[in-house]
DNA sequence: AAAATTCTTGACCGAATGGTCAGGGTGCAT
DNA sequence: ATGCACCCTGACCATTCGGTCAAGAATTTT
């Protein structure tokens, strides 16, 4: 019996071709979107014909839903890490570094994310209230601990982490853009990206004495 | 003679139409991107039949060329207007406020530009690397001779222009995400994220005694 | 090496999509 | 009210798209 469904990966060729369609398809869908991509662009990415395609997954539905699946969990993996510590504005710069890391190690896996929620998130709302609300929940009560106990900067914990997410997905999400302003002088444009990020959550973080309230 | 073509608006009915399609257009556009988009989407958001959306524009790449020819403008101008100040931390903040209004005010615009960037800029690749990066480069030579003159932290222009851009555009781009998040209790999230967002970047502006170098 | 299983594809199908066109309807100036 | 330019649409077309299937090729098992 066929119909290898999402992903039993168990014969060799099984894990191989399962791979290369996922990696061609994460390639497409993050380009063009879940409906501007089509089964006959992923085929030609790699290098199958389209009822081969076929043959490993359930459709060009259930190919997205694979790939959302990792992703939400590669995801939420940096900020799960941000823990205690008794320097809070370096384990913040950390996490920050990290995202930045991501954005320049997996683009696509950005991009793919970002399109998604674009379009409203239809296959990832659900996560989206649950497990990231609840990990994000968490890490704000600690961050607000951090506040309580003068170590960093008074501000919204919320609001904050958005604004790690945006900078730092940015370098990923309008690479194009980027690329585009910084001119063929962008080259080294991670780094120069990490140690402005670097100065402005750290400025924004420190504590200052010329603070009432 | 028919063939109306782009935006040529003379009669009453031609500009009321006309609107009215741009503005289904862009709804439509800014949520699927250009791909993913159909004419007929198109026409049931505008609640006119398919032929009459292309009696008045000569297909669908048409109606998408003219969404960003005006947004490109649109986009442009708040920048524009950074000029100089007795005080550059608050004319930058302002700039960031107005990029913020415009977040909440024209979210579709905001999604719509991120669209066509996250798809590799297709359209508007040359206005990027043309007036976009000329405007952006002016505009840091600005904040490049106030940080010369000790007025603001000292900071790589470019990357503070990406950070506010993407700072404020997160608002509108990943508003379904930053709803979930938030919960229902983000009802004035523009405020909570204006206020934020003044924080940030004046705790990154503002000099600091303890800096040397 | 033969049998059983897994893998691959050309040909095909129905639905959706971008776009056309002839003909009829509508608004407007005279 | 009538002529004319402008406006609108049902029907239609070619192509693309997601997906199927039978039959053959490759691989593994016995």
């Amino acid at each position: 019996m066929a119909r290898a469904a999402s992903t039993k990966g168990n014969t060799r060729i099984q894990r191989q071709k399962t791979r290369q369609i996922l990696d061609a398809a994460l390639e497409v869908f993050s380009t063009y979107g879940f409906r501007g991509s089509t089964i006959d662009q992923i085929a030609a990415q790699a290098g199958l014909s389209k009822p081969n395609i076929l043959y490993y997954f359930d459709g060009k539905e259930a190919i997205h839903r694979v790939l959302l699946d990792r992703l939400l969990h590669t995801w939420l993996e940096p900020l799960e890490h941000l823990g205690e510590s008794d320097n809070p504005v370096d384990e913040i710069c950390a996490y920050v570094t990290r995202k930045l890391e991501m954005s320049r190690d997996y683009p696509r896996e950005s991009r793919l994310f970002a399109n998604e929620i674009l379009q409203g998130a239809p296959n990832i709302i659900a996560e989206l209230q649950g497990p990231l609300k609840s990990l994000t929940d968490e890490k704000c009560r600690l961050i607000q601990s951090w506040i309580d106990a003068g170590k960093i900067a008074p501000l919204d914990p919320h609001h904050l982490i958005f604004s790690i997410w945006s900078t730092t997905q940015h370098y990923a999400d309008f690479d194009v853009q980027v690329q585009a302003v910084l001119g063929h002088a962008g080259e080294d444009r991670f780094t120069a990206a990490q140690t402005h990020l670097d100065h402005l959550f750290r400025g924004m973080l420190t504590p200052r004495l010329d603070h009432d309230v």
